[in-house]
RNA sequence: CGGGACGUGGCGCAGCCUGGUUAGCGCGCUUGGCUGGGGGCCAAGAGGUCGCGAGUUCGAAUCUCGCCGUCCCGACCA
């Protein structure tokens, strides 16, 4: 295949967006890959387009390879599925009305959908099943940004299992994930495989694949010793261990006038902020819960919400005052009627605590001794953590979501009574899992790791052409020859027939990031030779037309 | 949703504070010429309801109000 630029929609620029900061972002634009229509809106151009057709044909072997069947659902979904999973609930959704008032949703995944049909799954000989469709996804994103690494409207692979039981499950989540991995290693990227946090919708399981960035959305945790990676909002680091004061036989009282944060505490008192813990008391349905977690520490959150498979608010201050009879500043664990989940560094040592009096605090606190907290993770890890696999140190770095995998149980079948029946004629819920993939934001997260300052470096699996060939002015006809040579060799050609000068030319080249460049100039006219140089190398390499296709193809590897 | 900024030919910007002829500049584009292996040069052109709507004024890109859009920080994030 031979594709002239002179006829192609290939509008390059020379400088990136103002806005722009990511590289993908920058290259992608620069290159003419992508245009914006609005925020977090993007039409993929001819070339971007490619692109991604490349990681969707990528994605649909491998699913093809694990026995995924693919078909396809509407962008436009009855509200009333939304209903039944109360997923309408969830900000994110886009809603819409017809003209005569039925109401709608633009899905953000199609969960709803496929468990609606799943629902004409009856028997235990049909199981398992698994089904998957590219559509289009629209999520009411409050803050898009990074070009393509984080959009309102984008195209999702989601595949969908439907088991008889969890066992099954775990081999079609397994099996999800193993194909991931190769259409990722196929895609050139490099990925980890990490936790996530579940959250409010409080899947068994959750699991994310990160790609290491330099900009993303997400912070991939890692251990210096390349033994352990999380999802910094799941990450299990283990923090330092405090330098503790002397141990009290029972805690004391002590009178602090004025220290309201943690830092002046720990000053006040002359000790390791550590050595303290701090409350805040959050209100989750009905109930109100203390929250506890090491004075040098940030609740985490997601974690917490995962522990009440809810989401919660912070206490009001007359709740504060109601239950603890003191301010916010002032609060603590020991002798209050209160529910208290402790993160597990509070597990071992004594620290200081709120007295529930203003003004006071108690040294000395012990969990288990003075109060009866439930033990739970519930702290934000941080760099410099301590590896829960090796001990070794915990780093941070940016990371974009490119993959993420859930066991979602009957959460959804139940709502929608996909039930099925077994040997024994006995009616049981389907047991589902879901799978999604971005290919826009993995053709994102591609061009952040694989670029330079000239521009971006396709894997071959994914670049818009084999071969960008770049035809100097006066040798048209070599530049023909040198084409279908390559294309007879089973190549896709890009040629760039341009009136345009040759430094201009060989810029757009190393900015398209095609693998392998062939400069058709004098030379060629001379003595039949063009200059052949990967995208990665600075050197060219003169080969004769009639050599051209298999040296081309040698070095593509 | 809170805070901040911006909106002027295709792209990037100046002009606005201190209202006043035909609204400028760079890139790109068109035509002609010189060039021709890393974004070259000369000349002549085309292209703009100054985001939208009200208002103030003899007069608004410029001042006021409202709306819309975009971006940044934060909150949020199946």
């Amino acid at each position: 295949m031979i594709v002239r630029a002179s006829q192609l929609f290939l509008p390059t620029l020379r400088a990136a967006p103002a806005d722009a900061e990511a590289a993908s972002h920058k290259l992608l634009v620069r290159g003419g890959f992508i245009r914006q229509v609005g925020a977090g809106l993007w039409t993929y151009l001819p070339l971007g387009w490619r692109v991604h057709q490349k990681v969707v044909q990528i994605i649909r072997e491998e699913m093809h390879a694990i026995g995924a069947q693919e078909m396809l659902g509407p962008v436009l979904t009855p509200a009333e599925l939304w209903e039944t999973s109360g997923r309408i609930e969830i900000p994110q959704v886009m809603k819409l009305q017809d003209g005569s008032g039925r109401r709608f949703v633009l899905p953000l995944s199609h969960e709803e959908t496929m468990t609606f049909h799943a629902r004409e799954l009856q028997s235990y000989k049909q199981l398992p099943q698994a089904w998957y469709h590219f559509s289009t996804k629209e999520r009411d994103e409050p803050r898009p940004r990074g070009g393509l690494l984080r959009v309102r409207e984008f195209i999702m692979k989601d595949s969908y299992s439907f088991d008889r039981d969890e066992a099954g499950l775990d081999v079609s989540f397994e099996r999800h994930r193993q194909a991931y991995e190769r259409i990722f290693e196929r895609c050139g990227l490099q990925v980890y495989f990490v936790e996530a946090e579940s959250g409010i919708m409080g899947g068994k399981e959750s699991s994310g694949f990160l790609a290491p960035t330099g900009s993303g959305e997400n912070e991939l945790m890692r251990c210096e010793n390349g033994d352990y990676f999380a999802d910094i909002e799941a990450a299990r680091g283990v923090p330092r261990a405090p330098e503790f004061p002397d141990a009290l036989s029972a805690p004391e009282e002590v009178e602090t006038p004025g220290v309201a944060t943690i830092d002046a505490l720990a000053e006040f008192l002359g000790i390791d902020p550590a050595a303290t813990s701090k409350a805040m008391p959050v209100v989750t349905g009905d109930r109100l819960v203390l929250a506890l977690v090491r004075g040098d520490d940030r609740l985490s959150e997601e974690k917490l919400m995962t522990v009440f498979e809810a989401s919660f608010r912070p206490a009001t201050e007359d709740e504060i005052r109601e239950t603890f009879g003191s301010g916010g500043g002032s609060i603590g664990p020991v002798a209050v009627d209160v529910e208290v989940i402790a993160d597990e560094a509070l597990r071992e040592g004594q620290f200081v605590a709120g007295a529930n009096r203003d003004g006071w605090h108690l040294r000395g606190v012990e969990a288990g001794r003075d109060y009866r907290p439930t033990f739970a993770d519930i702290r934000q890890a941080v760099e410099g953590d301590v590896c829960p696999v090796c001990g070794g140190r915990l780093v941070v770095g940016a990371a974009v979501e490119v993959g993420h995998i859930f066991k979602l149980g009957t959460f959804f079948t139940d709502r929608f009574d996909a039930n099925y029946l077994d040997e024994d004629g006995r009616e049981r819920p389907i047991v589902m899992g879901s799978y999604g993939i971005g290919p826009g934001r993995t053709m994102a997260a591609i061009v952040e790791q694989h670029h330079d300052e000239q521009g971006i470096i396709w894997p071959r699996a994914v670049a818009p052409y084999d071969v960008h060939v770049v035809a100097l002015p006066g040798v048209e006809e070599h530049a023909n020859a040198a084409a279908s040579a390559l294309d007879e060799a089973g190549l896709e050609v890009l040629v760039d027939d341009r009136d345009s000068r040759a430094g201009e030319k060989f810029a757009d080249a190393d900015l398209i990031g095609c693998p392998l460049r062939a400069t058709v100039g004098r030379k060629a006219a001379e003595d039949g030779t063009v200059d052949l140089r990967e995208r990665t190398k600075g050197e060219d390499k003169a080969v004769s037309v009639g050599e051209l296709g298999s040296t081309a193809r040698e070095m593509l590897g």
